[in-house]
DNA sequence: ATTCTGTATTTTGAATACAATATGCACGAT
DNA sequence: ATCGTGCATATTGTATTCAAAATACAGAAT
């Protein structure tokens, strides 16, 4: 079998070079929240840098910035550990990230392509399907595709990036804890009225929904997490 | 004369070694706001590196982490420019900020103390003597200083550091911008306003003040930002 | 046995060295 | 003169080296 002659315009493309800074913020991002180590645990240089097959140069400069964004934490002279985060902490956190999610909703619901929001309404469904076969794993990643959609549908690159770096921070305890079932049928039927308010392009409610769900998804973690410690 | 005894106490104190990382991004922090730098410009890491007297290791760890913030852009083997914000970029940066002040007032008028506020009020009556004499770059300061306090008054450190990271992408283009004559005068009365809700400790009134008088600031800041272009 | 002290080892911090890439410039062709 | 090409230079990216600090550990003193 002979090949096609390819499309000419594919012959064009701009090659996409990515850059190993970026590359190694975006591994160790997902490495931290959703890999083996535990908040405070110490996290050794030498070795994730001969795990990447990078000298320590780059990788320092990767976790500098993760650092910076406060998904861990640099003592001078004592390397790096994972954040850990208290309950107080945790509801700093969650407080801008409802003012901020709120913000988004409002800028979404004004905003967004009606295909935008069936692809919204695809997810929910996917969701619920998640939630009746238990899988609560599949559940978390659609559950976040749903708020991150959200998110982009703002269209403000400002906020999607202020959201991003600061919900890294509580990704992993909210990765760690446990729902109740309770709790997760209640998210579920937050979820519907999300929905709903961003079919019908109810701005100030679609914010209130979110800061409300937020609100509700903190204090499940606050009674799971004290315990668990991880 | 023979010195006096040392306290005790005082020679127990334990000592304070900045680390090189965080006094470089510090002083590289204000150095990129208020120096003489133009957006778009750019930065060369072997010259920074010598003004400083460090190498360019240091250096460059400093600079990943201000550009993950947003203050400079990195372009890979490119080096790094300052950001260049554009007027949609401006107002979608507002919209965050005001956001997060609206929430940092709500929290303040909640949970200030008396002495904070009175310290406000103290900041209040220099600016409006700034604001007398004609001292532009004084009232500049102490204006800052007005929103930091309202900020740590929230005593909420995610929505203090969200907002110092974030307000340092913009904080070149206000620190530029020369408001007119008009507008200075609004601002002074906003300020007026925003220090008597505080006082009343009207929660509500306070956060919508904040959000309408960052609304007011960026609506001069587009006035005048297009033309200068820097 | 426990605590202290000194030393070896490990780990981190910073500078240097080297490689890869981009930029600037001179020269030649049109 | 203008555009293109190839080379020299400068700049950035990464690895390696060296120095400084922290940690781990062994032996001595109590």
């Amino acid at each position: 079998m002979i090949a096609a002659p390819a499309d000419p315009m594919t012959l064009l493309q701009p090659i996409h070079r990515p850059s190993l800074h970026d590359q190694l913020v975006e591994q160790l991002r997902s490495y931290f929240t959703e890999g083996p180590l535990k908040p405070g645990e110490k996290v050794n240089e030498q070795a994730l840098a001969s795990a990447y097959g990078v000298s320590r140069t780059p990788l320092r400069e990767a976790l500098k910035v993760l650092a910076s964004e406060g998904l861990l934490t640099w003592t001078p002279n004592r390397g790096v550990r994972m954040a850990e985060i208290s309950a107080e902490g945790l509801a700093e956190v969650f407080e801008v990230l409802m003012a901020l999610e709120s913000l988004a909703g409002r800028k979404a619901a004004a905003r967004m392509t009606e295909a935008g929001i069936a692809a919204i309404a695809d997810l929910q469904a996917r969701m619920e399907a998640e939630y009746e076969a238990g899988d609560i794993s599949a559940y978390f990643r659609t559950n976040q595709a749903i708020h991150e959609a959200i998110l982009q549908g703002s269209g403000n690159e400002a906020l999607i990036g202020t959201h991003r770096s600061l919900s890294g921070r509580v990704r992993r305890a909210r990765f760690m804890a446990n729902m109740s079932r309770t709790r997760w049928q209640h998210a579920i039927e937050e979820h519907r009225e999300i929905l709903a308010a961003l079919t019908a392009r109810d701005a100030e409610g679609l914010g209130q929904l979110l800061a409300a769900h937020l609100e509700g998804k903190l204090r499940s973690l606050q009674e799971t997490l004290p315990s668990s410690r991880a």
